[in-house]
DNA sequence: GCTTGACCTGAAGTCAGGTTCAGGTGTTAT
DNA sequence: ATAACACCTGAACCTGACTTCAGGTCAAGC
């Protein structure tokens, strides 16, 4: 059983972050020693996954819901394994997002560096230069299209 | 030379949005007929740009920068190269951590989707299982490293 | 001439996810 | 016994990115 102030160093959370999450109903069966939290192994596996729901960018109020599943029991496996596939089917529609995000930050990486080169936009501003490079086109038409 | 309107609609944008990043900076040089605004060429392309610093994670602040340094001109190439660099790191970092995510998410389908099969989650929480599949444990060692 | 609709403004409100504050308790070291 | 700590609480505050609101202008259609 660790206290509030060994977990804040052991995840690196502020001490008043994880008391948000309590709060909040992130910890549903902790428990109280005249007062003082005791996080044991449950709150640490709680905390493991919060941190990865959390990154996939699920709300801490859905988040509290997953929680109270995981007290309910077995009954709540199918519910739990659903809320995983939406969160993954989520964080791949994020991370294609971010590579066109990607390919159009290359574009302008590229742009300015043209940019520098020529001493001016006014070629590049015009239109797309005939000497643009393939793999630069396919970046340009990834985001432009 | 489009309305507000149109741009709202061109860009899937709520009109109150477009009069915020305006109050913020975003059109450093847009022009007004009578106090009506006048999105041009130059207002479009920003949006483009706004829309692909935004989805890299950039404050609407350091979005103005970029904005200043644009009327500015080529003196500012340097800089405006660099913030690009710099987003792209930014993102590239982001999706090694989504893929992280990823990985735990799978790990989790897979985790429950056992525990359905088991009917309890009893043999699974004791210990790594021993037919825990290859690829599941490269997921398992990613994210519990 | 009057209503409708699209535009304008500044100020206030909203939401998530915390953080900070003021005041209180309980255990340990001097 | 008194100071120093780590803990506790509820309430207020903060930030970013918008949204909503109340009130006003102006051109077009009936």
């Amino acid at each position: 059983m660790y206290t509030i102030g060994q977990v804040s160093e052991m995840f690196g959370l502020p001490v008043s972050t994880l008391r948000y999450y309590d709060k909040e109903g992130l910890f549903p069966s902790m428990r109280r020693q005249s007062g003082i939290r005791q996080f044991g192994e449950a709150e640490m596996e709680a905390l493991r996954v919060i941190e990865c729901l959390k990154a996939s960018g699920l709300e801490i109020k859905e988040i509290k819901k997953f929680m109270a599943w995981c007290v309910e029991g077995p009954s709540t496996f199918a519910q739990r394994k659903a809320l995983f596939e939406t969160r993954k089917a989520a964080v791949e529609a994020e991370m294609r997002r971010l590579q066109k995000t990607l390919d159009m930050l290359k574009f302008k990486c590229w742009y300015y560096e043209t940019a520098i080169r020529d001493g001016s936009e006014d070629r590049l501003k015009e239109r797309i230069p005939d000497d643009l490079p393939a793999e630069i086109k396919k970046l340009y038409d990834n985001t432009h299209a």
